[in-house]
DNA sequence: AATGAATTAATTGTGCACAATATTGGTGTG
DNA sequence: CACACCAATATTGTGCACAATTAATTCATT
């Protein structure tokens, strides 16, 4: 693998598992001194978790892990929505007994990461489970951009979740599996659009601090 | 503007505009020459142009631009037509006489850019007219995923679209238009799908020189 | 003690130099 | 003449140094 790669995951692991919470300040210095690499490499990388939206670069201020804005948590859950209940169809096509045991071992871990409360691990399989679901629709452009939703969708928990879920329960993806199975591709559909719009509702919404407060709008003119 | 969007601009619209055909090099070397910028900043350029696969990175070898396989072709005009489609019902929630009248002075400098033969405005009209719709759904998420496709959808058009045509005519955009502002949810739906989907059959595939040819199956054995 | 200016420190932006690698052309040998 | 090997060239990869900017601290003044 390559170094970059190699430091490009590391980072977004540990953004979205939340090891680097959002409004976290990194530093290039740092960063290359940790990784060994000069800033050269780092910047690279920053570059395009930027480009992914999940830090966020100022000019002359450095990067530092994106916090959603409410608005940008809500189309992010609505635009899941819309395109994966939509790759059901085309996935069903291919669906077949070897998929749906990797898919239930996928859950398995799933279940076991939650129950030993390790939130990490919890978040990554939670996320790879719809993007290789989404992988299996044969349309990597739409998957490669569900991938990064369902990570975004990581990161939007971490600043909005409920305490304790990470969104999905696994129970829940096994129902989707037991569903597939049984090739109803309609009941898929509505089954995976209701799990992500349970997810919508369950974010916590205008309870966290702002980090911009309009003092003009407040008391101005 | 920075200097850096800047660029990237510039690049951008080469790429789509066919100025730069697929398959073009792009050294560094003569690039900042051109900008009259150090390498580093062509190269954070070309970084994301190549994360926006508009350019192919290979290590050692520099960059190109991208030769869109089939696969890709076809992925690419499937998403769309997966995704914005279902964009209308929101975006006519918004609808008024005000954007009736923007777009539709868009779709007469599209016609200009047309009959006047200036393939390059023709191609960026075409790809603005898409994207603006998107945006008007209100979900900045998906309106610059479908940006991407659309200017992706470009350089596709360069590769395997029919000489002369960039894909949509002029009269069909004002078709929508006329649904939009009766306000025939259901029908826009539909015609935006038939319309790429149009788009999508017209692609000339298996015509176009392979970038890898495989001599070894075409002479060898 | 509070405010504002000025200095200092920390961090990022940019260009350059050298190393690493791939490609091309040439040379020699069988 | 074919083939392999080697050398030269061109291009990218990477680290470093210095400039530019921002943030923090200090200090002076009221």
């Amino acid at each position: 693998m390559s170094n970059d790669e190699n430091i490009y995951r590391q980072m977004l692991n540990a953004i979205v598992e939340h090891q680097l919470p959002p409004g976290a300040r990194l530093p290039e210095d740092r960063l290359s001194e940790a990784f060994g690499v000069s800033r050269t490499g780092i910047r690279k990388v920053l570059q395009r978790l930027a480009l992914e939206h999940f830090v966020i670069i100022e000019k002359n201020k450095g990067a530092q892990v994106n916090r959603p804005s409410e608005a940008e948590a809500l189309e992010v859950l609505d635009s899941r929505i819309l395109i994966e209940p939509q790759l059901i169809p085309a996935l069903l096509d291919h669906w077949n007994t070897e998929h749906s045991e990797r898919f239930r071992i996928m859950v398995t871990e799933e279940k076991r990461a939650e129950e030993a409360n390790q939130l990490a691990d919890s978040i990554q399989l939670t996320a790879r489970f719809h993007y290789e679901l989404a992988k299996l629709s044969g349309n990597q452009v739409l998957a490669s951009f569900v991938e990064q939703l369902c990570y975004r969708s990581s990161l939007i928990l971490a600043a909005y979740g409920t305490r304790g879920s990470v969104g999905c329960e696994c129970g829940d993806h096994s129902q989707l599996l037991d569903i597939l199975d049984q090739g109803r591709k309609d009941e898929a559909k509505t089954w995976m659009s209701h799990h992500l719009k349970h997810i919508k509702s369950s974010l916590i919404l205008e309870s966290k601090p702002e980090e911009n407060i309009d003092f003009q709008r407040l008391f101005g003119r």
